[in-house]
DNA sequence: CGTCTATTTGAATGTACTCAAAAGCGGTGG
DNA sequence: CCACCGCTTTTGAGTACATTCAAATAGACG
């Protein structure tokens, strides 16, 4: 595989921030003053539960996953990450606390990455940067609003295949454990879905 | 009960957006200017499943309920809405398709609505604003993460406690139905949780 | 008091989990 | 190339969680 440049990496951010707001060549450099770089191999931590959230990253290439630890030590997936998207535990980044939940790359990933500090100083200085983040949010939160009207709403079956029909390759990209997990139901349970299903 | 007048409402709905960010007088009455009052009887439905919603609402007083029925006939409760708060179907508002969801009044409740167009032009006159819903949409999007950890990884009577530990008044606001419906689990069930807990 | 709805109770059923064991599937090293 | 290791998935049995349906009870309201 060919080595991307930084820059390569950087024309990436910029052109998933074009796609919400219009910015001039100027503001496109100093917005990306404000990310560093950061690859991280498989299966490396980039967030441990109990750890401070530090940085909110965008995702230039890779493939990563959150979850959460109970006390029973059974894993819960909150979110994945593709690139082009965006990744951390909110709350703790906004808060500054401990975090509730991991953050492990599931391949080698490339992020670029942006403090709480440098992301208020950012959107003072861009102001239009807060309303980038602003339409960010309000699709995330559409997004998960639907998750939790399918959790609530939906027994584990159905949920399984209203997954297989958003996402189709997702089988070839994630062990089945990690997708028994975000639907929340155990690996034992999904496997017994997918036999009934194969059945027809 | 007296009467309030519509100026105190518009003091409720700018004392919250203060509490965000600042704004000096002439910004207020401008602000204020893109809200309208809107009153609803208890039991009034504010959106209907399959409309689409044209408003988002900030709650001056009262208590509104969002939900979802599904294909057996079975409600599935969303979000409560208190004074203070706001509601709407983001989906629905933000892409004007039709809504998942009914909202509807549980008691005679005061309204501040503002539809999309006039809320984009609030926010390019006044880019504060821009701010201020982002901050919001954050503040929502950390509960509703939360809130979808816990469906996902806590059984039916841990969801029950949590929840009344975060709302100890809960039960008296509300019938048990409707907690039911928002813990993702039958009247019957929880029924039987309450019996399972009293016993101790 | 009567009516309507909400809650409780009980029994039967279905959904989902635990535990344990077996089978499958890469890698790694001999 | 095969044997072995570690991890994932499958299978099966037993149990717990949660639902459905139906009937009884309790509360709220005119």
């Amino acid at each position: 595989m060919q080595e991307q440049t930084p820059k390569r990496y950087y024309d990436n951010l910029v052109r998933h921030i074009e796609s919400r707001i219009s910015l001039d060549s100027e503001e496109k450099d100093y917005i990306c003053s404000f990310f560093r770089l950061r690859k991280l191999l498989s299966k490396q931590y980039l967030l441990a539960q109990g750890d401070i959230c530090r940085y909110d990253h965008y995702v230039c290439e890779g493939f990563l996953r959150s979850f959460y630890v109970d006390g029973n030590g059974n894993e819960h997936t909150l979110h994945f990450a593709l690139e082009d998207w965006w990744i951390s535990d909110l709350n703790s980044f906004l808060k500054q606390q401990p975090a509730s939940r991991n953050i492990i790359t599931l391949d080698a990933s490339v992020l670029l990455q942006i403090d709480l500090e440098n992301r208020e100083k950012l959107m003072e200085n861009v102001p239009k940067m807060e309303r980038f983040w602003r339409i960010l949010n309000e699709n995330s939160s559409m997004a998960q609003d639907q998750r939790l009207l399918d959790t609530i709403s939906m027994p584990g079956k159905d949920r399984y295949l209203a997954l297989l029909d958003r996402y189709p390759h997702i089988e070839q990209r994630l062990p089945q454990k990690h997708i028994a997990s975000f639907l929340g139901i155990t690996p034992v349970f999904l496997s017994q879905i997918r036999k009934g299903i194969a059945k027809r």
